[in-house]
DNA sequence: GATGAATGAGGGTTCATTCAT
DNA sequence: AATGAATGAACCCTCATTCAT
């Protein structure tokens, strides 16, 4: 076997290890947060947390600024893969996919609910260009709602001048479940939240002509 | 001139002070806060910032927590004076005082843009109390718009399911403005904001005979 | 009136000033300890305690250290005050001076049992050569004692090969009074301490002879 | 080598760096405290006595109280281990024993000089639940002291009215052996006290027939 | 003479990061 | 690859002392 196909094996062995240690960090930092709130993740805490060595996290990442910026990524991973999911799995009909699309944003989000918080702490940790980078990827995340609107405007369904507005509202919406849960859990379970934005928000853009079709969404449960 | 009348004299030269002093403070955290970001304030580097010892802090704020509690309570405090201001210069319209009411929200943030994102940071600096009472004045704080939702749909000319969630959503897009300036600011002035999130809340909500009377409001400028 | 007499009569009114202006914030500390334990006295509480301001400390006595210094003298002005006196009071009789002295020595240290405490915190506030000063008085204190203990020996109603230890050991239980007061008066009241432990002292170093005269000093109420 | 072999392998190493780090580091105190004075131990400067950095100290104790408490059990410690030896050596004879158990406490008290008069500071550093502790255990501490009076009296050897007292005022003494250094030091050896005192407390509590069968306590040499 | 606002060195503590093993 | 003991800068807070009024 020559050198380079045992290098290629030796390779991919390491990229498994990495993907797997990196995993098995961003899952306790998860845990972590969950339970302690998402301040109370110092380096030793998630080391102990995660059954390992702090040193060997400094193998994985860079610093706790990479960290906390992969946690974060994991959030907008998941919803470059949920959104897109849901949006296919509401058919046609661009309203039921904007809906679809907004409800699969709630449902991460409450799955990540103190991971989806930390974008909100310009933590000292998380540098300017990782920020930036943050930020960016946010307005990529939030494309496909972009599109579900404009696609609804296009097909006549709905009416927004500003259709960008109502998409970014809505993600608003959706990371308002996890920045005002103390507020919301009080009246609401997620889905009565979701039922609810769906109805406020579609109200505000669906064509008259329209309402009597989607009068399931526009009535909340 | 008799004794008591120099005590209070001197009682109210002492008041001005505080008052001079606590201002000065929290202006210099406003400042650091705008500067370096939320996190940086730092009681040393609040002190440099506002040209006095660490020390000195201590003597009109009990601990660090004091102070980011007064940042907060300035911000809800500006609410509730300018709010209600703006409620009862719009007149008797329950609509356009909904209008007016969330427009001094958004105003209010525009001017504490950093302090008001303080309430979002969970900080292990708050205590538990602080952070309580910090919600239950925000919820407080709320109340005109609530109220101003709930006249317009008695007065006929809103039509919401839930008009709670429609005031809490408004106040959570005032919020915004604050949370996501680094996003509106690229298409959007103030006023725009104002206007178009204005326009967009009450089409969700207008009992449409009313539409005609209120074109100004649903059409931003 | 010439100058000379003005100042003379200036100089006195000063020096009763001072007196008692001294007096009063001695009087402060003593109550501060009482209340709050020994090393809760902050110049800016006993400023407060003695209803004057931090500055005028400062004009009456030189430091913090010279405070204590002087709450300590004043400790040992009422031994050198009280201790004669109640030695004279007890007449002739060597051993009864010797008991009557002890008793003084208790009395003293119960009304200032916090005072009392602070000789034994060589405090970083006391300089050296004020530490050497507390030492070399506090020995001058125990002076009536071991004059006392010599006196007793010379009349042949004392039998001390060391004469010095036992006035020593005298004083220590004194201020062991104070020391230990928490340990003491769960089972003592001060009168009691003070006869129990003259019995004691004494049943050590009375000729044989005397044990009969002196039975009601011999046997502890 | 088979894995639990090399974990308590690996326990037991880390047992004794544990051992080693927590000796390093009360030695370093001991030694601060010799040199500076028992007030002097800030955590900087007992870093920079053991050698290490503050940051290690918090690994092995938990506060600076906990520091300070560990120095002080030290010498509970010292005083559980050689009292009840010295008890053992002296034999049967009751009066032995107690003169075995003053001298063992003194010479502790002797090898801790400085940790010893760290009870006699209320320190604001020790907490309620430390000093109680502490008031506890000394009190536990002079129990074989109680014990061996008790036992004098019980065997016809020794008359005391109040044993208990006889006790701690031995106690006492063992300590006034390190607050009164500096007096004591100037006429006398450790030996010297021991038997001074244990001379003249015993005179006080001797029957009288057992007087010459002890003659060589009851005159020191 | 008297005030008390202001200072700032110094204290205890935490935690991201490093490096010898 | 993995460990975790060790580091030390930085944090919040206190309080003896000063000085302009």
């Amino acid at each position: 076997m020559p050198a380079t196909s045992i290098d290629h094996a030796q390779d991919a062995a390491r990229q498994v290890l990495v993907e797997q240690r990196s995993r098995q960090l961003l899952d306790a930092a998860a845990r972590l947060m969950e339970r302690e709130g998402s301040e109370a993740v110092s380096m030793q805490a998630l080391a102990s947390e995660a059954g390992v060595s702090v040193g060997l996290i400094y193998r994985y990442f860079g610093s706790k600024d990479d960290v906390l910026l992969a946690v974060i990524l994991q959030v907008l991973d998941a919803f470059a893969v949920e959104v897109p999911r849901a949006i296919q799995a509401a058919g046609d009909d661009p309203i039921r996919r904007l809906a679809g699309a907004f409800a699969a944003y709630c449902r991460v989000i409450d799955e990540h609910r103190h991971a989806a918080v930390l974008t909100y702490r310009e933590s000292k940790s998380l540098d300017a260009a990782g920020r930036e980078r943050i930020k960016r990827l946010e307005v990529e995340t939030s494309e496909p709602l972009r599109a579900a609107v404009r696609a609804g405007v296009e097909s006549g369904a709905l009416r927004a001048s500003d259709p960008d507005l109502v998409a970014y509202n809505l993600l608003l919406l959706a990371h308002a479940w996890a920045l005002k849960h103390w507020y919301f859990e009080k009246t609401m379970t997620l889905e009565n939240y979701i039922s609810a934005q769906v109805a406020l928000a579609l109200s505000a853009v669906i064509a008259p002509t329209q309402k009597r079709k989607y009068a399931d969404l526009l009535s909340p449960s």
